[in-house]
DNA sequence: AGCATTACCATTTTT
DNA sequence: TGGTAATGCT
């Protein structure tokens, strides 16, 4: 038996004892969230409740495996009764369903497209409307399907997101909102759906539907939500939909750990969840069993500035432990090799898995991953290239979904440009003549192309056979082997073992449909374990959730670290504040700021000064150790603190801790009557936008084109 | 129409 | 730095 007691702490015990009723659980960093929730699903699977009654939402797949791996393992079972648990991502738990119950509107078999074949789509329609022609300004695709998905998310108009943070491409409102109908009536058209639309479709199932409803309601009796700070309205309204009613809805999250702004999550949900289920449980997990005390006092100094709704006093009982490390090296470059020199130090410590190295954006690991490579040190990376873009195993789950869906125009798209001499207008004409059953001009193009002949005949073959999902996979690859190493000569061994792995994941598959939902809907590298130990790199998105011995986080500076394309909105600063505390508190034992004194820019030609991140600037000087290098490559300490900046329009206070009185009360950033967004102008930087306010006197304000600086009130004028 | 070459541009984070 | 779009050649 678990004595349930002794295992939990206060906090933790009611959240995972309390069964009935809604309950929001407030989670701080590093604070027993995935244990407590273990232990709840344990316990309701004692209390007699059915595993397919239980509904477990997450953020990641591989969460809510961990979850359920663990919870059957406290009850001495082999996954047993909590296997059942429908459990998953959103998107993913919203396509098992619309699967099985097609909304109205779609004909044929509904098929998924992740990011490439939507971005395909898309500008497919960009095309067909004959927009953008010749205009070297008009947006790139990319940045239309970012627009129209933020859009989408956000629930605002198009023109609202650009006005709001593109005013630049204000003028293409028009054109954008045509593209985004014309795409909207293509994927309808050809029964497609993109990441968004899985949620809305969803809902709107749910809503048309009442006998349907009833019957989610009553099979889920029990849902959890974890992450809930970073869902949007619609995810949200889900979770309302399905769980009123019974109302044994838990919600955990962290209003300090948002992070997902940009992509329309909404942290008014988790301070809003009392208030859609009424008589909501607030529970606060406050003990921080992760970090040690020096870690734990800088992670908190970060959030002192930060409004904060649901304020928690984290504290730990690892007392002692090494003091933080800012480690401000001379360039981006000499960062590389600081940070690999720091890593080989710390392997003789840690083993290799124990040590990760965090960054704000994807190619910022570039410098420290060529040193790392040099030196024979194993790394892998989260965050980057995912392993289903690659083209090989784009290629080879194509012809899959093809089986299954004979008219997945994505698919038939990519399998017909395989064959040379077919190019993106021929591929429409074949896939026109196959959904109008022309078998004419399919014919024709049969003999023209004889590579063609053999890709449909093989379709057809497997369609007529019933294969377990990994036969058909073998099959298939089978068939692309030809293929592979024609047009991969130089290193098609290694796509080859690949494809192998490609083999295992189907295996643990009954169903080709879900094997398919799964590899779209999430990256199977992260989940699949690597049994190599090896160093992590990551971006800081990526590494939410998880935890190292020591934790190295590089670029620290004004452009990166805030990242300079998220200062639109006084919003955006402090989200960046909340993703620098979400990368703090990711160490257990050691944590290394590094801060370069300048970095690579080729505007700049070469090197340029770079200032230090407000974030590491505005920490008290006695939470961390301060070495700086020299040229010789060796490091000083430096005794007094005071920061150093580059920026002429620097005019900080001493560094005692000057403006770290905690900003007071609730709004963006109230602050007695001073604005704290706007814009104002200043003599030498024009205009700019107003960030946030510095008690006293101060203004930290985005100059376009000068970044980021504080400046006096009185240097500026207030628009 | 397809395909190779060139020139240019913009550059976060992810389901 | 890379990926993408316009250009030119087959």
């Amino acid at each position: 038996m678990i004595d349930y007691k002794k295992e939990l702490n206060a906090a933790q015990y009611e959240a995972a004892t309390t069964l009935e009723g809604p309950m929001l659980v407030i989670a701080g960093a590093g604070s027993g969230k995935t244990r407590t929730v273990v232990y709840r699903l344990a316990n309701m699977v004692q209390q007699g409740i059915a595993a397919s009654n239980i509904l477990l939402l997450t953020f990641t797949r591989k969460a809510a495996q961990e979850m359920q791996h663990r919870a059957a393992q406290l009850l001495g079972q082999s996954a047993g009764m909590v296997g059942g648990v429908q459990g998953g991502t959103f998107h993913a738990f919203a396509y098992s369903i619309l699967r099985m119950h097609k909304p109205q509107g779609y004909e044929g078999d509904l098929s998924v497209m992740d990011s490439a074949d939507a971005a395909g789509a898309l500008k497919h329609c960009k095309d067909t409307l004959g927009l953008g022609k010749g205009d070297r300004s008009f947006p790139k695709t990319q940045t239309v399907m970012g627009l129209l998905s933020k859009a989408r998310n956000k629930e605002l108009t198009v023109e609202d997101v650009l006005r709001r943070e593109a005013f630049h491409l204000a003028s293409y409102a028009g054109d954008l909102t045509r593209i985004s109908d014309t795409y909207r009536a293509f994927k309808r058209r050809h029964a497609l759906m993109d990441y968004d639309d899985l949620l809305f479709e969803l809902e709107r199932l749910l809503q048309s539907d009442a006998d349907l409803l009833a019957y989610y309601r009553d099979r889920f009796r029990y849902i959890m939500v974890d992450e809930f700070q970073d869902t949007n309205l619609v995810q949200a309204r889900l979770v309302r939909l399905l769980g009123s009613g019974h109302n044994n809805v838990m919600a955990v999250g962290d209003d300090a750990q948002s992070i997902y702004a940009f992509r329309g999550a909404n942290v008014q949900n988790i301070l809003d969840f009392p208030d859609m289920f009424p008589g909501t449980r607030i529970i606060k997990l406050e003990e921080n069993y992760r970090s040690v005390q020096p870690v734990l006092d800088l992670t908190n100094a970060i959030l002192d500035d930060a409004p904060q709704a649901f304020r928690k006093k984290l504290f730990t009982r690892r007392e002692g432990g090494p003091t933080p490390h800012v480690l401000r090296p001379l360039s981006d470059l000499t960062q590389a090799s600081m940070v690999t020199s720091k890593i080989t130090e710390l392997l003789r410590t840690y083993p290799p898995d124990e040590i990760a190295v965090l960054f704000r954006a994807g190619y910022q690991s570039y410098h420290v991953e060529m040193q790392l490579g040099k030196l024979g040190v194993k790394f892998k990376k989260y965050g980057g290239v995912r392993y289903s873009d690659a083209a090989h195993v784009k290629d080879v789950l194509s012809y899959i979904r093809l089986v299954v869906n004979p008219l997945d125009l994505p698919a038939f798209q990519r399998m017909a440009s395989l064959v040379k001499g077919i190019g993106a207008k021929t591929c429409l004409k074949l896939y026109d003549a196959a959904q109008k059953a022309d078998r004419s001009v399919l014919k024709k193009a049969c003999a023209r192309f004889p590579d063609l002949q053999h890709d449909l005949d093989m379709l057809d073959a497997l369609r007529a056979k019933p294969l377990t999902p990994a036969g058909l996979t073998q099959a298939v690859i089978e068939h692309y082997q030809p293929r592979l190493e024609a047009n991969y000569p130089d290193d098609y061994p290694r796509r080859q073992h690949g494809l192998e792995q490609l083999v295992q994941i189907a295996a643990s598959y009954n169903d080709v449909d879900l094997m398919l939902s799964d590899l779209c809907l999430e990256d199977p590298a992260t989940d699949k374990g690597e049994d190599i130990s090896a160093v992590t790199l990551s971006t800081v998105h990526s590494a939410k959730g998880l935890e190292w011995s020591a934790v190295l986080l590089i670029d620290l500076v004004e452009d990166r670290f805030p990242s300079r394309h998220a200062l639109n909105k006084a919003e955006d600063f402090e989200e960046e504040r909340r993703l620098m505390y979400v990368a703090c508190t990711r160490a257990r034992d050691y944590l290394a700021l590094f801060v370069p004194a300048t970095i690579y820019d080729r505007s700049g030609g070469g090197n340029t000064p770079a200032n230090p991140s407000p974030f590491v600037r505005d920490l008290p000087a006695h939470l961390y150790e301060d070495w700086r290098e020299n040229f010789t490559g060796t490091l000083t300490r430096r005794q007094d603190a005071r920061p150093v900046t580059v920026s002429a329009a620097r005019t900080s206070g001493p560094a005692s801790g000057g403006g770290r009185q905690a900003e007071q009360g609730g709004g963006a950033l109230g602050n007695g009557g001073r604005p704290a967004s706007g814009y104002c102008t200043h003599k030498i930087f024009g205009r700019g936008k107003i960030i946030q306010h510095v008690p006293p006197d101060k203004y930290r304000v985005n100059f376009p084109g000068f970044g980021l600086k504080v400046i006096m009130a009185q240097y500026l004028t207030l628009e």
